[in-house]
RNA sequence: GGCGGCGUAGCUCAGUUGGCCAGAGCAGCGGAAUCAUAAUCCGCGUGUCAGGGGUUCAAUUCCCUUCGCCGCCA
C-alpha cells in the first residue's frame, strides 16, 4: 500500500543513459525506456510532480575506439549518436522532462564537484598499478584492447580480459606475445598511479540500506547478496585517457574520470539542465535534496550492480543527495529465441523499425510482453499478431463499429443519456473500476500486467455491443439503442485516457476524434461524452502475410527450420526449371556498386538478368561464362531494372562463387 | 571451478506467506451473429507444472539430486 502514495509524492525518474556509440536497440526499450515512458505517462496523467530525466553517455574508450574505426573524433561520434538516439525515442513517443548529454560542461562541472567532494572526505584515495600500454599510440590499454596467446590453451587472438577459445579470463600480463589491438605494436608494461573509490567501507551501509526494501524486486536483491557475500571491493574510478571528465586535481591533470564513474552523475546534471530550461536554475534541488523525493531508476538487468550499489555508495559518500527509493530493473528481450548480439548483428534497432512502421503496435508488442520477471523472447510472429488481433481486430475495430454506426444512424451525434439497465451497468461498473485497478498495477511495476488489463476494456465493449445487437435495437427500441451507443462511446471516451501510457500515438487520435480536451487519470472513471463524435479513422493497419517473412529475412535469419532440414518432394523440386546460359554482355546498375545486369543466352533465347554478384565479380569476367539460371521465376524489377531468371551461385557472406558446368555445353540445357 | 537463475498447455507468458478441479492470450476445433478494418461474440484443454528422490495431512510452490539453457565471479 505504501506504494499507493506515489501521487502525493514527488518523483524523480530515470532511464539509464544509452551509450552514444550505437543505436537503440529493442531489448534497451523494452527493459529501461518504454517501462519508465509508461510509469511517467501515467503520472503526469494523474498530477504527479513527476520529472523524467535521461542522456546520452557520451564518454569511456569504446567511443574512443568507435571514434578511431570510423576516422572521426570521439566528439564526431558522439554528436552522431546523440542525435540518432534523441530523435528515435521522440518518435518512438518516449517524452523526457529533458535529455542531455555528458558531454556538457554543465555535467562535467557537476562530476567535477560530485568527485572533490568525496574526495575530501576521504573516500577517493591513489593507488600505484601497473598496466599495458602502447608506445605507438601513447595510450594506456583497457584489457580488451590487448590480444595474444592465451597462457592456457595456446589459442591466438585471446583477449586481454577473456580468452574466446577455452572461456577461461585471463590477466592482460598473462597474454603470451600481447599486441595492441589497434596498431599491432607490443605494449610495454608501466606504472601508472589511479584513484580509487573506497566502495568496501559502504558494505555494512548498503547492506542495512538494501534491507529496508524487502518489496525490491527479487532479481535486484539477489544479485546484491551476491556482491555481498564475496565482499565489496575498491574500484578503481580514473583512467589514463583524453576523452572525458578530467580528473580536478592538480596530481592528476592527464586523467580522465572512469564513465562508470561520472555517468549516473549525469541523471543529476540533466535534472540541473531541465531547471535551467524552466527558468529556474535551483529547481533541481527540490528533487535532489529533498528526502522526500522519490527516486525512480528504470534500468536492465546488466546495470543492478551499479545503480544498487556502486552508485548508492557514491551517494552515501557524497553525503547530500537523495537515494534510489525504487530500481525496477528488468530482464533481457531474446530475438527469435537467440540471445541479442550487437556483433553478430542479431538485433533489432529503434530507428530502422521506426523508418519502416508506426511506434504504437511495438509499444504494445513490448508492453504486452516485458521482461519483467525473466528473460522474454521477441518474435515478428507474435508481433504480426498482436498488431492484427489485438490492436486492429479488438481495438480498432471496436472504436470503428462505434464511431461508423452513429455517422449511420445518429449523424454522428451521440444520444446524450446515462445507461441504467443492467447491461449498461455493468460496463460502467467496469470503466470507474479501470483507473484504480491500472494504477496499482503501474505502481508496483507491474506494467505489463497494466498493458493487459487495458486490453481488457475494448474487449468487453465489443462483448456488449454484440449483446445489445444495436442494428436490430435501432429499429426495435431506439431508447435501448441510445443507450448503448452513450456507453459504448463513454468506454471508448475511457480509453482515450487509459491508454494514453502505453499508446500515446493512438490515444490522441481518438482524443481528436472525441474533441474533449485534456482530461486527468481520475476523470477516466466516470468519463465525459461528446455531443458528436468526428469522423471514424481506421486507428491500426493489418500486416499481411508476408511481413512475418519479410522481417526474418531482414534479421538475416536463417530459415525457421535449418535445424531439420525441409524435405520436398521430386515433383516440388521439378517445378523449378533450371537451364544453363551463357552470358554474352554485363555491367553495373548505375548507382549500385552489388548489381550487374546481364544479358544472356538461353539456347536461342535472350534474356536480361539482374544478380547481386557485384562485390566478387567484375562484369567484363563474367562475359562468356556459361551459368546456371533459374528460368521459369517470376520476373521481378530489381532497382528498377527488369529481371527475367535467377542465376544460381554459392553464397558465403561476401564470398560469392558461380555455379557454372564442368564441361562445354550448349547455352539452354536443362539442369536436372 | 564457485555462486545464482531459469526449465508451466502446440506458441508466448502468468502463477512466493505450500492446499479452491493449475491459469491467460494466441493458434486449433465447433457454433452464433452480420453494425464494423471478412472485423465480432459464445463453447471446447486428462498439461508426467524438465526427470528422480525427500519433508508434509497436502508441493508447480520447501529440501536434495540428475539433465538442459543462461548469467555473474575467479
Amino acid at each position: 500500500m505504501a506504494r499507493l502514495s506515489f501521487a502525493t509524492l514527488r518523483i524523480l525518474v530515470t532511464s539509464a543513459l544509452p551509450y552514444a556509440n550505437g543505436d537503440i536497440h529493442f531489448g534497451q526499450v523494452a527493459g529501461a525506456y518504454l517501462p519508465a515512458d509508461i510509469f511517467v505517462k501515467y503520472h503526469r496523467l494523474r498530477g504527479s510532480d513527476v520529472v523524467y530525466v535521461c542522456g546520452s553517455d557520451e564518454h569511456g574508450v569504446p567511443i574512443t575506439m568507435t571514434a578511431q574505426k570510423q576516422g572521426l573524433t570521439p566528439r564526431e561520434v558522439v554528436d552522431k549518436y546523440h542525435v540518432r538516439i534523441r530523435e528515435a525515442f521522440k518518435d518512438f513517443g518516449i517524452e523526457f522532462d529533458n535529455y542531455s548529454r555528458t558531454s556538457l560542461p554543465l555535467h562535467h562541472e557537476t562530476s567535477q564537484g560530485f568527485f572533490r567532494r568525496v574526495y575530501d572526505k576521504g573516500y577517493i584515495k591513489p593507488r600505484t598499478t601497473r598496466q599495458l600500454y602502447c608506445p605507438c599510440c601513447k595510450m594506456f590499454l583497457a584489457d580488451r584492447y590487448v590480444e595474444g596467446i592465451c597462457p592456457n590453451c595456446r589459442a591466438e587472438g585471446a583477449r586481454g580480459d577473456q580468452c574466446e577459445a577455452c572461456g577461461r579470463w585471463i590477466e592482460p600480463f598473462d597474454l603470451i606475445e600481447p599486441r595492441c589491438k589497434t596498431c599491432g605494436e607490443t605494449p610495454e608494461i608501466r606504472e601508472t598511479k589511479h584513484w580509487f573509490f573506497a566502495l568496501s567501507r559502504f558494505q555494512e551501509p548498503l547492506r542495512k540500506w538494501l534491507a529496508s526494501k524487502p518489496d525490491w524486486k527479487p532479481n535486484v536483491r539477489r544479485f546484491c547478496e551476491g556482491w555481498f557475500k564475496a565482499g565489496l571491493r575498491d574500484r578503481s574510478i580514473t583512467r589514463d585517457l583524453s576523452w572525458g571528465v578530467p580528473v580536478p586535481l592538480e596530481e592528476a591533470k592527464d586523467k580522465v574520470m572512469y564513465v562508470w564513474f561520472d555517468a549516473p552523475i549525469g541523471y543529476v546534471s540533466s535534472t540541473k539542465e531541465w531547471a535551467r530550461q524552466q527558468g529556474k536554475p535551483d529547481r533541481w534541488r527540490d528533487y535532489w535534496e529533498d528526502s522526500s523525493t522519490r527516486l525512480v531508476h528504470f534500468i536492465g538487468k546488466d546495470n543492478i550492480v551499479f545503480h544498487a550499489m556502486v552508485w548508492p555508495a557514491m551517494l552515501m559518500a557524497f553525503d547530500e543527495w537523495v537515494l534510489p527509493t525504487e530500481i525496477p530493473a528488468n530482464e533481457f528481450l531474446n530475438i527469435e529465441s537467440r540471445k541479442f548480439s550487437t556483433s553478430r548483428n542479431w538485433a533489432l534497432w529503434l530507428p530502422e523499425y521506426l523508418s519502416r512502421f508506426p511506434a504504437d503496435p511495438l509499444r504494445y508488442a513490448l508492453a504486452v510482453n516485458l521482461p519483467e520477471n525473466r528473460d522474454v523472447d521477441f518474435a515478428w510472429r507474435d508481433y504480426h499478431a498482436r498488431n492484427n488481433n489485438e490492436l486492429a481486430d479488438i481495438l480498432g475495430n471496436f472504436v470503428n463499429r462505434v464511431a461508423v454506426f452513429l455517422h449511420k444512424n445518429y449523424s454522428g451525434r451521440v444520444p446524450d443519456v446515462t445507461a441504467d439497465d443492467d447491461a449498461g451497468l455493468e460496463v460502467l461498473k467496469a470503466i470507474e473500476a479501470a483507473p484504480g485497478r491500472i494504477a496499482t498495477m503501474i505502481d508496483g511495476f507491474r506494467i505489463k500486467d497494466a498493458a493487459r488489463e487495458v486490453m481488457t476494456l475494448p474487449a468487453l465493449g465489443n462483448r456488449y455491443f454484440d449483446k445489445q445487437s444495436p442494428w436490430r435495437s435501432h429499429t426495435d427500441d431506439r431508447q435501448a439503442c441510445d443507450r448503448t451507443m452513450a456507453t459504448c462511446v463513454r468506454l471508448i471516451s475511457a480509453l482515450e485516457v487509459l491508454l494514453y501510457p502505453f499508446l500515446p500515438h493512438t490515444s490522441r487520435r481518438i482524443g481528436q476524434m472525441l474533441g474533449l480536451g485534456v482530461r486527468s487519470w481520475a476523470d477516466a472513471a466516470n468519463p465525459a461524452i461528446p455531443g458528436e463524435l468526428g469522423e471514424p479513422t481506421i486507428l491500426f493497419t493489418k500486416l499481411d502475410d508476408t511481413f512475418v517473412d519479410a522481417q526474418m529475412a531482414r534479421l538475416g535469419a536463417e530459415p525457421e527450420d535449418t535445424k531439420e532440414a525441409q524435405v520436398i518432394s521430386l515433383d516440388e523440386f521439378k517445378k523449378v526449371e533450371l537451364k544453363t546460359a551463357r552470358v554474352e554482355s554485363a555491367e553495373k546498375v548505375e548507382g549500385t556498386d552489388k548489381l550487374v545486369k546481364m544479358s544472356i543466352d538461353l539456347g536461342g533465347e535472350k534474356r536480361q538478368i539482374v544478380a547481386g554478384i557485384g562485390k566478387a565479380y567484375r562484369p567484363e569476367d563474367l562475359v562468356g561464362k556459361t551459368i546456371v539460371v533459374v528460368a521459369n521465376l517470376a520476373p521481378a524489377k530489381i532497382r528498377g531494372v527488369e529481371s527475367r531468371g535467377m542465376l544460381l551461385a554459392a553464397v558465403d557472406g561476401d564470398e560469392i562463387a558461380l555455379v557454372t558446368v564442368d564441361r562445354e555445353t550448349k547455352a539452354g540445357c536443362e539442369v536436372s
